[in-house]
Parts: C-alpha cells; sequence; structure tokens
DNA sequence: CGCCTTTGACCAGCGC
DNA sequence: GCGCTGGTCAAAGGCG
C-alpha cells in the first residue's frame, strides 16, 4: 500500500519550482483566471499596496513574507487543463447552486462521474501551511495521507459564489515546502480580506505578485510545452525528481533561473491530465 | 452572534 | 469482489 495509485489527482498535475526572476513574457492572465484574479495590479488581490503594478512589489509584512523570493522559499506550480478547463468553465457557467445540486445529486446517485476542474499546485517554501492569496478559506477537512507524515487540509472559499477549493500539504520531502493546490476558479473578483485582515480568519495562501508573475510564466511555458512531462511523482512523497525534457529549451533556462531554487524545491513539471 | 477550526464518519473511485 | 485512500459532510467547540 505504499504507492498505489499515490494521487490520481497530485498525479493529474505537474509542479515546478520558480525562480524568482521575472520574465513577464508570458500570458498570465491565464492563471490570474483561474485564481479568479482579473486585474493583476489589484490592490486588494494580495493585500498589497495600490501601487505594485510593476515586477518588483514591497515585500509584505505579513507572515507570507517568507514566501517572497527574497527569502530562501521558493514554490512551484502545476497545473492541469484540457477536460479541467472545460469543467471549469462548465462550473463557471453554472455556478455554485449547480455545483451543489450536482453534488449532493452525487452523494445520492453515484452514476455520474464528476468532471475535475482546473488545478494549479504551488510549492511554496514556507514555515506555515496557511499562506494569505487575499482570499478567504474555510477549512472543511483534514485528512492524513499516505506517503506523508503531514495532514492535508482542505479548504473552500467562503465566497457564496465560488466553489474554488485549496489543498494544503506539505511535502513529505521537505517539510519546509508547503504544496498547496487550488481547484476552480474564483468568480468573485476580489474578495478583500476583511476578517482579520491578516491570517486571523481561515487560511490564506500567500501568494506575492513577484511569486505569481514567475508561476504565470512558468505555468505558461508549461501550458506552451503542452509536453507530458512525468510529474506524477511529484511528491507525494516519494522522490520527486524532474524529469525535464531535453528537447526543451525553454524547460533548461527554466531550471536555470530556479538556480537556488533548485536546491530549495524540487522542480517539477506540469503534466496534462490524461 | 457569526465564523472558523477540529474531528469522526461516510461515500466514491481505483487498483489489485 | 475487496481493500485502500482521497475527498467531503456534518456536528461540536472555540474565538473574536
Amino acid at each position: 500500500m505504499e504507492n498505489r495509485g499515490d494521487e490520481d489527482m497530485e498525479n493529474s498535475i505537474g509542479i515546478s519550482s520558480f525562480p524568482d526572476q521575472i520574465g513577464g513574457m508570458f500570458d498570465k492572465s491565464s492563471f490570474l483566471e483561474l485564481l479568479g484574479i482579473q486585474d493583476f495590479a489589484h490592490p486588494s488581490i494580495f493585500s498589497l499596496p495600490p501601487l505594485s503594478p510593476p515586477p518588483q512589489p514591497p515585500p509584505p509584512e505579513t507572515s507570507e513574507a517568507c514566501n517572497l523570493p527574497a527569502t530562501p522559499n521558493s514554490s512551484s506550480i502545476s497545473e492541469s487543463s484540457t477536460e479541467a478547463a472545460a469543467a471549469a468553465a462548465t462550473a463557471d457557467e453554472e455556478g455554485e447552486d449547480e455545483k451543489e445540486k450536482e453534488k449532493k445529486t452525487l452523494k445520492g446517485k453515484k452514476g455520474q462521474k464528476r468532471p475535475r476542474e482546473p488545478r494549479f499546485a504551488f510549492m511554496t517554501k514556507s514555515e506555515v501551511d496557511h499562506l494569505e492569496d487575499g482570499y478567504r478559506w474555510r477549512k472543511y477537512g483534514q485528512k492524513a495521507v499516505k506517503n506523508s507524515p503531514f495532514p492535508r487540509s482542505y479548504y473552500r472559499c467562503t465566497s457564496a459564489m465560488c466553489g474554488v477549493k485549496k489543498r494544503v500539504e506539505r511535502s513529505s520531502d521537505d517539510p519546509t515546502v508547503v504544496i498547496t493546490t487550488y481547484e476552480g476558479q474564483h468568480t468573485h473578483p476580489s474578495p478583500v480580506v476583511s476578517r482579520g485582515g491578516g491570517g486571523g480568519g481561515g487560511g490564506g495562501f500567500a501568494l506575492p505578485p513577484q511569486l505569481i508573475q514567475s508561476h504565470l510564466q512558468q505555468m505558461s511555458y508549461l501550458q506552451s510545452l503542452s509536453s507530458p512531462l512525468d510529474l506524477g511523482q511529484f511528491g507525494l512523497g516519494q522522490e520527486r525528481r524532474i524529469h525535464n525534457p531535453p528537447t526543451s529549451a525553454a524547460a533548461a533556462a527554466m531550471m536555470r533561473d530556479h538556480g537556488l531554487l533548485q536546491d530549495l524545491v524540487p522542480s517539477g513539471v506540469m503534466k496534462e491530465e490524461a
């Protein structure tokens, strides 16, 4: 029972560590969209001052500061597109009500398979499990996962019209690495953390703009590649080794960019969902 | 008073 | 067909 299916979910998604360097030559809109972010420079998005549209925002003062590239921590992102994207679109159209209904239906009747929503996994080197991302999350479950001594926490966006879910777990390999997986898209622009203002409420996910940009470019890069990189074993514990394709110059470049980060977080890659 | 966290149980999917 | 793991729900308790 060590590694049976491990997690088809994690297997379906890829992860890549991001350099603190920003290229800005990728399409980040897709990533933001998935996060429900419409305006990257939105002041309320990451609790950042409205004066940081440029790729060099001031370091936050909150705990998530440790996520900043300035600190010894890196993050990775993975994304699942294909059917997931379609599912997301569908979910977006249907709305939460439909989703809820669907869930109930599924519960009562197990005939249909619930389409997966787009997922993005971030590997963040941080001491805190919950990082702020500007959204409010409510923890609805925690489960011990195989191959990892750390439990996985399940969060759901508290917004009534948003069914975005988030999983947070620590890497079994590197306890200092927090793996956050977003599922679905935020149907609301900017929740604005009113409660607690800085982490007092539910678990948030810190995603510094800088980091995001990095994520974006890598994600986009991954999307562009569309290569079935094997990162299924990203870490559920076994050996999250990266198999970056030698044919991908971009990948190589990315890896180069990783630099020290690579040492912090085992790189990963994205893998399209089958 | 309202919201969030915690914990246990249940259900569904998948692999063997 | 059985067993295992992941994911979600629901109830209770705690805190602001």
